[in-house]
RNA sequence: GGUCGCGUAGCUCAGCUGGAUAGAGCAUCUGCCUUCUAAGCAGACGGUCAUAGGUUCGAAUCCUAUCGCGAUCACCA
């Protein structure tokens, strides 16, 4: 049973006995680091019980606990708080605990309990990721691996856009300008391949437009005549009736997309448990606008257009199907929940990474999938995010100022390199050995520094200034757990120790509560839907260890049942950092 | 204009189910490498928590208004 909890009802007994009142919430509080104790009662709200000096229940609430609660070993009153002391035996024993339990703060996930779906990446196949991609990536594989530690059975998938004009701009691009190359031929990745192509035909298109507006057009007129974007259009319309040659080309070089994509996955560190297409699925909604017509949920216009009317949600009118009986945006994504639901029939509801430019179109399609009478309506959940700008301003792929996703990668790797060879770090290891370890901390530092920030503020990312190696970093917390292996390394063989020659200083206490804390902050950042809360967790954690370990002799002390604990708790706050890195998506090498 | 989000130290960010003197890192300055990794530690400097009201024992946190920044309001995706 949570202390916490052991407290409460101890306080409520207290209450009773002394004051005959019941009372069953009690405002408890890690007691803040300046003041003696660990555990803070706030008495202010219990004088609207109990009419007397905050200062004198205190008192008597204290004495109470200290002569009934074992663990509670004094206490001191500071105006309207309480603060309790624990025996240091409890966080001997909590720490040994921790260091025992090789899953600790990792549920596993009950057989009964409802999957989620995590949708996250969801890029367009005619340009390659880019760093709005990186920090949707990141949060969305981390929310699942919090989620799953949680209790969760999770799977993560994305929607690939791989059909549209813009998807027919990169393709004749090609046709008319590669004269046959392919990523083999040119050694160059699939995506940026194909990239490239489509940003010739922005480029060509320009300049037909240009000529045009030279010949006395309009520019309006210019823009939707130059004949390169009539062909793509053309090209669309072939696409869609089926034509083989187009077809045929369309899955050639969305391959090379995907295998392009799948490289920089990979160099992330992300996975999916399975691709949904456009292509396949854009078609999917319409049946249940029939099935919302019927309901009275959708009504029909005149024009033959199909509307959801959210007026008495506060949200206005929303089309859910074009006049001509084509699909819009919400048509499809309503297809496709349903269609992912009937694939993981164990799923009661998922999560939707995409930006907060979205907010509005998920707040309809939730509120649409409500109305339909879907049960597992109610768990849908957009984890939006805030855009990551530049100083600059906003990424813009039309003029240049995009981060491409494996260029910042290299260049975190670089960097991390650079950095290690003048800190003279890993002398006597294997090349192979030391690009492994560079590659970690410089996606460490990345990754880190995308996911400590509140997921939906905006990020300013200057790539000029790159990114920190030294205070608030990933490279910082993995840095610490690799000397945590540089101390269990190099301890004499693990031996026990006798609790009653264990001597617990504030600063080894203030680590161990921090080590508690830790299931319950899984918890908190599943139900947020927050890496950043975990990234602060764990900053916090790294500082308590190294400011108890920059003090504390280990080695060379006398009483080498001190060392024994001391060794111990090092482990224990090593696996907890690993593990929270881990739900990060952050390596943690063992020298660094 | 309507709706939503954000505004905390020079910079980047924590803190927000109301609680003690608002915390870190970077930058600037001062100490500490013959003992486990100095990507570190200890300390100094730096704040009208955008502004103004309100709610109450108590507000960075909740409410209202105003200002600033951003997003969104298509038979686009």
């Amino acid at each position: 049973m949570d202390f916490h909890q052991i407290i409460q009802n101890q306080l409520q007994k207290a209450c009773f006995e002394l004051f005959q009142v019941d009372i069953d919430q009690f405002e408890l509080q890690e007691t803040r680091k300046d003041f003696e104790g660990d555990l803070t009662v706030v008495i202010f709200p219990v004088l609207k019980f109990i009419k007397a000096n905050p200062v004198s229940i205190g008192e008597k609430l204290g004495q109470w606990l200290e002569s009934n609660q074992p663990e509670v070993n004094g206490f001191n009153v500071v105006s309207g708080f309480l603060n309790l002391i624990f025996e240091d035996s409890y966080f001997i024993a909590s720490a040994q605990e921790i260091f025992e339990d090789q899953a600790y703060g990792i549920k596993t996930a009950n057989v009964g309990d409802k999957a989620v779906i995590v949708e996250y990446s969801s890029p367009n196949t005619n340009k390659p990721l880019h760093l709005g991609h990186i920090r949707n990536n990141l949060l969305g594989y981390s929310v699942a691996e919090i989620l799953k530690a949680s209790g969760k059975q999770v799977y993560k998938t994305q929607i690939i856009n791989d059909r549209g004009i813009h998807i027919c701009k990169s393709m004749l691009a090609w046709q008319r300008f590669a004269q046959g190359e392919t990523p083999q031929s040119t050694g160059l990745k699939g995506d940026k391949l194909v990239g490239n192509y489509y940003v010739r035909f922005d480029q060509e298109y320009k300049h037909e437009v240009t000529e045009l507006v030279t010949q006395g057009h309009s520019e309006e007129e210019a823009k939707k005549n130059a004949p390169i974007l009539l062909e793509a259009q053309k090209m669309l319309l072939r696409w869609e009736s089926g034509d083989p040659e187009i077809v045929d080309l369309w899955s050639t070089m969305n391959q090379w997309v995907y295998d392009g994509f799948e490289m920089t996955y990979k160099r992330l560190g992300v996975d999916f448990d399975s691709y949904y297409y456009e292509s396949e699925t854009y078609l999917l909604g319409k049946t249940f606008i029939e099935e919302g017509l019927n309901s009275g949920v959708f009504v029909k216009k005149e024009d033959g257009s199909v509307w959801c009317d959210l007026a008495s949600d506060g949200l206005d009118e929303k089309i859910v199907l074009r006049s001509d009986g084509t699909a819009v945006y919400m048509t499809q994504d309503i297809g496709t929940a349903i269609q992912r639901i009937k694939d993981y029939p164990d799923a009661g509801g998922m999560v939707y990474t995409v930006g907060n430019e979205q907010d509005y179109h998920f707040k309809v399609l939730f509120l649409i999938l409500k109305k339909l009478g879907f049960e597992w309506a109610k768990n849908l959940h957009h984890l939006s995010y805030g855009m990551v700008d530049l100083p600059s301003g906003k990424m813009k792929s039309r003029e240049g100022t995009v981060v491409d996703a494996d260029d910042l990668i290299d260049e975190m790797t670089r960097t991390a390199k650079s950095i290690a060879q003048e800190l003279g770090k890993l002398d006597g290891y294997k090349e192979t050995e030391k690009e492994t370890v560079y590659h970690q901390i410089g996606l460490g530092a990345l990754k880190y520094y995308i996911l400590k920030v509140d997921p939906k503020k905006r990020i300013l990312f200057d790539p000029e200034e790159s990114i920190d190696f030294q205070g608030n970093t990933g490279p910082f917390i993995q840095y610490t757990y690799a000397r945590i292996c540089a101390i269990v390394r190099k301890s004499p063989e693990h031996k026990t120790y006798q609790l009653e020659n264990v001597n617990l200083e504030i600063r080894e206490r203030i680590l161990i509560r921090d080590l508690m804390k830790f299931p319950n902050i899984i918890q908190q950042a599943a139900d947020a839907y927050s890496p950043a809360l975990l990234a602060n967790y764990l900053y916090d954690l790294v500082k308590s260890f190294n400011a108890l370990y920059q003090n504390v002799a280990i080695f060379g002390n006398e009483n080498s049942d001190q060392t024994a604990f001391l060794v111990e708790l090092s482990q224990a706050t090593g696996l907890v950092i690993k593990r929270a890195l881990g739900l990060l998506g952050i390596e943690a090498p063992e020298r660094m």
